[in-house]
This record gives structure tokens, sequence and C-alpha cells, in this order.
DNA sequence: CCTGAAGACTTCAAAGCTAAAGTTCGGACC
DNA sequence: GGTCCGAACTTTAGCTTTGAAGTCTTCAGG
């Protein structure tokens, strides 16, 4: 969608003239990072879009799926993973459970709690678009060699770490 | 705000036992750098409402920074560049207007264009946002070594260059 | 029991976004 | 030089999210 946008190497010029104190390469790395998970979001909302749910819906079904058997969670912790507020999950198991993609059911033992269950249809779906998502990804990597990939993946573990920690 | 979220071992584990045909190290690189952003887009969304603004505030005066001097451009382009709608941008420079970090004009010599320019307010905090989120990266980056970065920047810019040729 | 406090979810009002329709101006064509 | 098309922005309506207030349930104490 940003078709204007300067190049990776036009911006961090343009950062350096403005701001002196710029080390380019956190620059670089810290705007490749920002560029990459913008386009890549593009793209999963394209795929989601085309299995007719949004990347909103795909979250809460990974999520779900993530829980393992018997894939269910309660919308309290489903916000918090996904980092929403209560409120809009509840908004957002509304549209779901319309779609069949999700059960709601109160919890038997504490009428208090809600439960979300992932239904038939919602773990096709979560299949469906994983099968796109990794077809997709394989894609993007497809430049990287096993070792590069095997780098890649120690460096950004070490920063999420690092990022983790003091939460 | 995640906090029950497992981590990222466990969740790639997860994921292979739901999904066989799945790569574990290329979920990994993907994993990380959609939780890596998650956690730096927050951070920033701390820094800056230090400042008073917000991140979507922030975004246009990179934007309009980014430009050079005289920091001037018309909404469509920013819409273009911040992948928003231009009503969106509409609604967003009507609020920094409002806030002294931009000005709108009406352009002379084409009266159906309009000119956003930045304030000398709002280059300021860009300069106090570039400080504070400067600091931040470097402490991201803090345990890799001038080589590593090196690496990881590469390594990045070369995805990048994949996902931003089939725009 | 009955009350009060805490927890889990929902409801409500307001902010910000998108898509689509509307406005206004510039330029081309006849 | 009048008319029509297209470009650039704004307006409107509807949706999603947030923050705050509200409801219902559980549990601990009296």
């Amino acid at each position: 969608m940003p078709e204007n946008e300067p190049t990776l190497d036009e911006q961090i010029a343009a950062y350096q003239r403005e701001f002196a104190d710029l080390d380019p390469q956190v620059e670089q790395i810290v705007s490749a990072l920002g560029r990459l998970n913008r386009r890549m979001n593009v793209a999963y909302g394209r795929q989601t879009a085309t299995l007719g749910i949004s990347n909103a819906e795909w979250e809460v079904l990974k999520a779900l799926v993530l829980a393992g058997q018997p894939y269910r969670m309660g919308p309290g912790d489903l916000a918090k993973q996904l980092g929403l507020t209560p409120a809009a999950m509840t908004h957002r198991i509304d549209r779901m459970v319309a779609e069949g993609l999700v059960t709601r059911d109160r919890d038997e033992t504490n009428r208090v709690r809600v439960i979300v269950g992932l239904t038939d249809a919602g773990r096709q779906k979560w299949l469906d678009a994983m099968e796109l998502a990794t077809t997709f990804e394989e894609d993007l990597l497809q430049d990287l060699s096993a070792k590069e990939r095997g780098v890649l993946g120690e460096l950004l573990t070490r920063l999420l770490q690092r990022v983790e920690l003091g939460g």
C-alpha cells in the first residue's frame, strides 16, 4: 500500500541528516523490523480475507489451538494473550460465535466464568490459514540458506529475550 | 501486557503438534519477528505517551521529517506512506493542527491541494521522541556485538527486499 | 444466612479507522 | 469558452477498540 515510500537506505540517510546522534546500524535493524512486519501483516490480511475471516479472528483461532486439546480458553485469558481489553474480546467473540468459528458457554462449576471453545469449522479455518501462511513464510525466506536461517532465528530470539524481560 | 503467553519454544512445539508440515526454523523466525514488533510498539507507545502524543501522531512527524526541508507534504502522500486511507489522514491532521504540531494550508497554485507542514513544536516533539527511541533501541540491541548487528541488518534487509518486490 | 469485597464478564460512550459518497477545482476536448 | 472527466480532499455512516461503569457470582466473615 505505501507507494512513494523512500527506500530503507534513503530513510536512514535522511534520519542522519536530521538527527546527528543516530547509529545507522541500529536504525537499519529497527527500521527493517518495522517495515517487514507491516508488509507481512498486509500479506496475512490478504490471505485470511480469502478465507472469509480477518486477521483479528485468525489470532483468536491461533490462541485457541495453541492452548491444545480441548481447545478452550476464557475470554480474559484470550484478551491477555492478544493484548486486548476484555471488552474488545467480548465483541470479537460475539462475531466469531455468529460465524460458527467458536462456541461460548458458561462454566458449569463457576457461573461467572465463560469458556470459549473452538468448533470444528474454526479448527478447519485455522488449518487452512496455516497452509497459506506457511507457504508465504517459506517464500519470504527462500533467499536464505539453512545456516542463515539458523543465525537469524538465534539473533532474533536473543533480542526477544531482552525485550521480554523488562515486560 | 500478555501475561500467560507461552514462551516461543512452547509455542513452536504446540504448533508442531497441531500442524505436521511445520518447519520449526521458519516458524521461529516468523514468530520472533511478530513478537518483537508487538513488544516494541508497546514500548514506543509508552515513550510517546510521556511526550503527550500517540504513536499515530509520531508516525506523521516521522514522515514529515523524512521528507526533509521544508518539511511539507500533502495529506494524500502522507496517507500512502503510513498505509492509511485519506479519510483517516484528514482526521489525524485535524487533531495535530489543534495540538500545534502541524499546519494545514491550501496550495496557492492549486486550490484542491492541501499542504501539511511541520511546526517548530512538531519538530521538537520529533527530536524528543527520537531521543527516547534511540535510547530504547540501543538498549534492545545491547547483547549483540557490532558484527552480529551487521549480520542481522543484512539478513533483515534481504528479507525486506524479497517482500517489497511483490508489493 | 447475610453482608461485603473481589473477580469475570458485559454494557455504554467516545475515539479512530475504513469504505463510499460528496465537493471542489483543474484540465482536456470540442 | 462551455462541458465533462478526473484528481484531491472532506464528509458521512458503520465497525472495532478502549476505558469506565455496571452486573452477576463466588467466597470469607460475622
